[in-house]
DNA sequence: TTTGGTTTTTGACATAAGTCAAAAAATAAT
DNA sequence: ATTATTTTTTGACTTATGTCAAAAACCAAA
């Protein structure tokens, strides 16, 4: 929880009481590697931070599953369009890691959001930070050769090799294992 | 002004003092085709309401023009990245049509956060409703084909052949002009 | 260790998309 | 209308990446 509390202070600094209010309305959560936090099909109710561990976004193309995001340490996660529009998710979201994880409702952020206007400025500015992040990754996916998705997200996350198979890295590259595999060699 | 008062209740429903506020802290601005709102090099320090007209995001690549997005009629248009950090941007503004424009300053809407709630949490949820779009976009740029890109975004904004010429659009899908042109040509 | 399973790499070939050059079509200017 | 300019299409060829199959490397138990 105090890894939760020291992480949003890189964003916002809250009130104190802002501060408690908050830490009284996440809970505590651990899953085993390969479990699902998420099965598509369900609606996703909870925002989550990760406190430790590694996860992935996926969804079924074609009796194939492509991911499409990662999360790791400090990241908030959730299948945002399901946990914002309250319709059925169309991603999983599974376990690479053992993982603690916070969580919180969305009617109890949004009662949060009501009580304290501090909160809501919090999650706004999480926001922006995040919208920047899916830019930079959408230029890249859209206007980059595989060569240079894979020596950015490298740069971006040095750890994703020793901890996510190779595999699921190609998918979020939007390549094929091969072509990773090839990409590699050439050092 | 009225266009854009209505436009923001389809997100959230501001108070009549919120809404009074809001509307004298926009400023209406009018440019004509062809001119940029915005150069590369300088911080954007303004986040526009596009009444009506279009535009495109670009930014120079080896020489080369990289349209990224598109504006139309009832779009929060700005450089994000750029409104957001404070740094200088690396994206162009151009008008593809003269267009009408409401502009707010940066700290004007800074200061209506303190002075609302109301209006924070507007911003919030339209923030929401973008991060949506863009990861749709994500997912669409990373992992359909150009064909699929192409009807997704006719789908999408069926407007749009008529009123940009092909090379931008080619370009916004991440292929070329040529091939965006036989693409076209198997209807 | 040995075995069995998973993950990663390599090879041969197929396909999608890019590049360069030129023609054709559409628009704008005289 | 006629010419000039820009936009779009077409053709020939190249390059990047995908697919399928098999081999190699790696890992986890027994």
């Amino acid at each position: 929880m105090q890894q939760l509390l020291t992480h949003i202070t890189t964003y916002h600094r809250l009130s104190a009481e802002a501060e408690k209010a908050l830490q009284e309305c996440f809970t505590e959560i651990t899953l085993n590697k390969n479990e699902l936090l998420l099965t598509q099909g369900n609606v996703c109710r909870h925002l989550y931070f990760l406190q430790k561990g590694a996860l992935r976004g996926f969804y079924n193309l074609d009796g194939k599953e492509i991911t499409h995001w990662f999360g790791f340490e400090n990241d908030f996660v959730t299948s945002f369009h399901s946990f914002i529009t309250g319709e059925p998710s169309v991603e999983n979201i599974q376990l690479l890691e053992s993982c603690i994880l916070w969580a919180i409702a969305k009617e109890t952020l949004d009662d949060l959001f009501n009580r304290h206007h501090d909160i809501e400025r919090l999650v706004r500015i999480i926001y922006e930070k995040y919208y920047i992040r899916l830019e930079e990754r959408y230029v890249n996916a859209q206007f980059k050769s595989a060569k240079e998705r894979y020596e950015e997200l490298i740069l971006q996350t040095p750890h994703i090799l020793e901890r996510v198979p190779l595999g699921f890295i190609a998918s979020y590259l939007g390549i094929s294992q091969e072509t990773l595999s090839r990409i590699r060699s050439k050092f």
